[in-house]
DNA sequence: TTTTATATCCCTTTAAAACAGGATATTTTG
DNA sequence: CAAAATATCCTGTTTTAAAGGGATATAAAA
């Protein structure tokens, strides 16, 4: 009785690709897999596996909701998030949302199966580029805003004026007013076009 | 004796994966991959395949870049864009550098094999969403801006007012202000915002 | 060569955002 | 519980952007 591991990434060739490089591993056995975030859910509530390789970019959701999602309703399986991008601001996300590792997608064998087993034990596994990135001092961190913040944030990088973020969210002009003030300040930002700039970069909108 | 098939791709995984759903097949014949496009011109010095499937984000050199140079060197070979980006803009750059077809990385393993039967006999081959994108109208593909629109909004997203892009351009306010205009027109954007949001989309920020 | 695209410039009015400087109620958290 | 964070609302003024209407010179393309 292996680890058993489960895969979400909306790419065939990459569920294709990890089951060729998991199936003659003894120590591993394969729990199926999901092209998006709904059968996924759908799946854990017949039967939960050991560890879940987690793709960041799904269709129906991104998979760090999705992270907090599944470790909020069964704690005890464990998430590697998986991606192309090699971003600090993903990783953390992905870390603070519950997730035990994080590889990239150009990993080799050798480093998927270190981090399963080494998650599987309930410890943490960053790959080596995932580890630096998070170090690295050019750590441009996006700010810590709040859930109404990046409501109205959203609203606003969809063109809508200050009374219209308001009618939308049944709110008065003046507290979207007071919301966009602290958004620029907390991103540092001088008009609402730098604020979208730096938003967009975060990956935030 | 089968379709020699090539894979130029950074992801393991993805050429994992697509050898994976290639092995059984009696029609084709894996001739290697490579990681990056150097690699890639390396190999086809020494042999060509007759099919390359071909990522268009490489480390070091575009895929759309890499499909010029090879077919400008081995025009017998013939090329398949692979992506996950179903984008107007790089399925055309793809088939105006020589490639015969574009696949999306979610293909299933049918829609594959028949990619590359088909090119391989010469014609030319889409997948259903590819084709799509290139027909459809609702087009999410960048617009086409001038030189000084794109330095007018680089400069606008950095969040300057059009009196300082005015100065740092040595042209009048009024000039800005057009290009502006001109701007929100070519993007359909409702404001800055938006505009900020949707270049930052197109990766023109 | 004539049209088209690009880049430049101007005016006016209205709408919106930015700035300043408050206040209060409700959660969250140490 | 008390402090901090969050979300809500207010009155102003100043600055900037948006929308509408123009115009001219030049370079590139048909």
């Amino acid at each position: 009785m292996g680890i058993k591991v489960f895969i979400v990434d909306d790419h065939y060739m990459v569920i294709e690709g990890i089951r060729s490089l998991l199936q003659n591993e003894k120590g591993i056995d394969w729990a199926g897999h999901a092209t998006n975030a709904s059968s996924c859910l759908a799946f854990l509530q017949q039967q939960q596996p050991d560890v879940i390789l987690m793709d960041i970019n799904l269709p129906d959701k991104s998979g760090i909701d999705l992270c907090k999602e599944v470790k909020e309703r069964y704690p005890s399986v464990f998430i590697i998030g998986l991606s192309t991008f090699n971003q600090q601001s993903f990783i953390q996300k992905m870390i603070d949302n519950g997730a035990s590792g994080y590889v990239l997608k150009n990993a080799t064998q050798a480093e998927l199966m270190e981090a399963i087993e080494i998650v599987a034990s309930g410890k943490t596994f960053l790959s080596n580029e995932a580890a630096l990135s998070l170090r690295s001092k050019d750590n441009n961190d996006a700010p810590v805003i709040t859930r109404r913040e990046k409501e109205v944030l959203e609203l606003i990088a969809e063109g809508m004026t200050n009374n219209e973020v308001a009618q939308k969210l049944f709110i008065s002009p003046s507290t979207v007013d007071t919301h966009r003030k602290n958004l620029l300040v907390k991103f540092d930002a001088k008009n609402t076009a730098s604020l979208i700039r730096l938003a967009a970069q975060h990956q935030l909108i």
